[in-house]
DNA sequence: CTGATCTACAACCATATGGTTGTAGATTAG
DNA sequence: CTAATCTACAACCATATGGTTGTAGATCAG
């Protein structure tokens, strides 16, 4: 398994557009519902413009996608990104369980040869 | 469900830490095996102090601690914090699932209402 | 004891990040 | 047509980030 490739440019996006409160609470209520640019900035307190660039910081990471309606972007999410991010703990996992089970049976072991 | 504090440093931290590529190749490393960090900074194409502080950064999102033996520090992955990511991945995981199913009960109606 | 090794930390630098304000282009409402 | 709304983007600023080198304290090997 090869849990990752250096050169991961795309997972470097997708963790870093997880690491702010405001992103991560951008991608709960674009999952949850509709949302154009300014409807999201309504509920933060911060300007417009940091809402916009909070939205091409997901948007570079493709978590999320923006569509042309009128005059406004609706914004919604890309779920695939998501999985990406939540394979790659998936695979944390998997290695970490492995070595548990590593460890248990050296236990094992150790306790069969002095009884 | 929260899903969020939005003052979740935590989170901001954890998540800080994987968005880099020496970071999450570190993580593995030390989940696999025992690792100083001298022994880490060899695998990688940058200085001691470099990779001192990608494992600063790890230390600070609880994803490592870092054990005195001897003149050395040995890392070791703190999996819980790992769990913490996944579970928040988790959860929007879970409103992702709510949200197809209700637009599919949505679309089920739409097909009963015009047979 | 002496020298080599491992670590910590400071100082420094270039660039990225997260915020601001301001300007301008589309689009809609009246 | 005009005014209001939504968006995009540039310019700017303070601070954070990711790298470097250099210095110094512990610890181990011989």
């Amino acid at each position: 398994m090869v849990v990752d490739q250096l050169s991961a440019s795309g997972m470097d996006r997708i963790f870093h557009a997880f690491a702010d409160a405001t992103r991560r609470d951008i991608v709960v209520r674009v999952i949850t519902g509709e949302y154009s640019v300014s409807e999201l900035a309504a509920h933060y307190d911060m300007s417009f413009a940091a809402v916009q660039k909070h939205v091409a910081v997901l948007e570079r990471a493709s978590l999320v996608l923006k569509e042309k309606r009128g005059r406004e972007q609706i914004v919604s999410v890309n779920f695939e990104a998501v999985r990406r991010a939540q394979q790659l703990l998936d695979e944390y996992e998997t290695i970490w369980r492995q070595r548990v089970d590593r460890i248990s049976d050296i236990l094992a072991e150790d306790k069969k040869a002095s009884p």
